[in-house]
DNA sequence: TTGTACGCGTTATCAT
DNA sequence: ATGATAACGCGTACAA
């Protein structure tokens, strides 16, 4: 009673200043001369609702542009037509480029993404969890680290859609969306093959990688080791960061001054070896070649430009979200992953030895 | 009455699965034997409660890990609780990392931000704005390219706040947060000369840019036409990326091959000119220095290192948020828009030729 | 098939 | 200073 009557005063008050207010789902009610309840069954079971009926609603809903509240719908939980992407860091081009295959997408779902930077830091990826369990969100893009036991438990918790790009998990079966890094590495010593170079070096990820480490170093051993090249001592460790690639390259001149490649296995750390060699004036290409991987935005702006195996980055972010979307429409049947191509850029560094 | 049933039932059931369950207001409430409008208060504002029972609140708070609820305080008060970050494109390391000031500040306030690379396309950024009339957000940072009339012109149908972040209005007084480009354009003038370079160039931004165009342009003139190095006809126009660098460097030295020192506009511009150098083996600092502007993430990476001006990007973004939030909150007052400061980093592409 | 009315968690208004 | 309660917009159990 009480509660009727203050319902049509609200109402009443709204119509004055229509074409500045956002229509309500009383609004369209109203318009099709229905119940509310019909106009939230066309937007959400359509087949529930009589034809004619359903017509009628859909057409006020197009007039007067609605668009459901999401907070309304988030508090009585809901989807929330947001994602969430998981990276170490947007400020990382590499990232960046799948961010925007992600968004992408999510835009044209007109979803929203949310961006969780950590750092590679634990504490924060927990703090994140912590944060979801309270604000739902509809799906998780996974692309931060390998994906560790403990964080898998964390998305276990939440129950929610997750998937991995340009990683994946060893013990779990999430989809995910990646090149084959074994290949890779494979394709980058061979290439240094190709070209004539007998003494060979690699500056690789960490051996505990089981992504961006492990299979990149392990498909470039396999090469070398087809034509018996120099393996095994001539490779060293990094984080694939600039500073490793720097100091790895010390290392690796240290050892074997008689290198005349090296294969790095992203380009910040093939930035770091070429910045090594130039301040001791070996030359790259003609005394020492580097090829990289990744072909990050910058990998063209410097000299000499990079060679480098090219991640289709951008589609890896694409590709995962559409993934994610199957999944939250279709919750009961997991999406299975997709493995893209890598590409092999020839630029500068690399010099050709069989002449 | 019927009311109060229900609501003991409802908090009944719920005690039974706590632990799962995340608390609200309510059980606060009950646990501190306040009522919830005092837990409220205690959230939002804190001064108007009294002592005793504000430690009781926040006791319960701390114990239970309250959080409250952003969908239902969403659905109050009208706040989507998301902002808007419209820059060129997320993956330019420049705007990533403002963005990352944007974020941090933004997951302070549990708030979301959006993401809108228009790479700097008027069709793009008109599509957003047609996007955000009907899914609104609260407010909006805007650091893509200068601001045009007819973007003005976009917000003020939106009528929500906006603040710009290393750009700002010449007609409008919206707030914005920026460096001194005139200033600093001019340390760059001075740190040449001081370095003793006779023979100066410059290759600038688009004169027609108010903001990272023009100023720095002339606070550049201002320095050399103190001391009366050459100027004028020495400076080149480009649009801040890596081609128009290594073209411009090429003109510049087409015209003036006797040029000892260049400053670019962006550190992109930067490497372009040096690769254009450096291919024509003209050694970069002994022959021509160099210096840029920015301070991006892979200036420190080339060799050599790149001196250079660094804006405090990050703390852009993040001034501007707070401006922005500070608008949002109280929407009747503009707040005042600030200057920080640049900061000349000296690393080893710029020569002393006073010895 | 359709409509009524309640509850989601919060804040603001109004009494006290 | 504190408490009761309406209202935000939506979805759904239940009634019709």
């Amino acid at each position: 009673m009480k509660y009727n009557k203050k319902k049509n005063k609200c109402n009443g008050n709204r119509e004055r200043d229509y074409g500045l207010m956002n229509p309500t789902i009383h609004d369209i009610a109203k318009r099709a001369n229905v119940s509310i309840s019909t106009v939230s069954r066309v937007v959400n079971n359509p087949l529930a609702v009589r034809e004619e009926k359903r017509q009628r609603v859909l057409e006020a809903i197009k007039e007067l542009g609605y668009e459901p509240n999401p907070f309304a719908s988030g508090l009585r939980d809901r989807l929330t037509k947001t994602i969430v992407a998981i990276i170490p860091d947007i400020a990382n081009p590499f990232y960046a480029s799948m961010f925007r295959g992600i968004e992408d997408t999510a835009r044209e779902q007109r979803n929203n993404v949310m961006i969780c930077n950590t750092d590679r830091n634990e504490e924060r990826f927990f703090e994140y969890m912590r944060y979801f369990k309270k604000k739902k969100v509809d799906g998780i893009i996974f692309a931060s680290d390998p994906l560790k036991e403990h964080y898998y438990k964390g998305f276990e918790e939440l129950n929610i859609p997750v998937v991995l790009a340009a990683t994946k998990s060893e013990d779990h079966l999430l989809p995910y969306v990646k090149i084959d890094d074994y290949q890779a590495g494979y394709d980058a010593g061979m290439f240094l093959i190709r070209n004539g170079h007998k003494r060979i070096g690699m500056i690789s990820g960490p051996k505990s990688d089981p992504i961006a480490g492990q299979p990149r170093y392990e498909g470039f051993l396999a090469s070398l080791k087809k034509y018996e090249r120099l393996a095994d001592d001539s490779v060293v460790f990094g984080d694939f960061q600039y500073d490793s690639g720097y100091s790895g390259m010390g290392k690796l001149y240290g050892k074997h001054p008689d290198l005349t490649a090296v294969f790095a296995a992203s380009d910040e750390m093939a930035l770091g070896a070429m910045a090594f060699l130039q301040r001791r004036n070996i030359d790259v290409p003609r005394q020492v070649s580097v090829i990289g991987f990744d072909n990050i935005r910058f990998s063209r702006m410097i000299t000499p430009p990079l060679t480098t195996i090219s991640q289709p980055i951008y589609e890896i972010g694409k590709e995962a979200a559409m993934l994610l979307y199957d999944w939250i429409e279709n919750r009961d049947t997991i999406p299975k992953g997709k493995q893209l191509q890598h590409e092999l850029i020839v630029r500068d560094s690399v010099s050709n030895r069989n002449t």
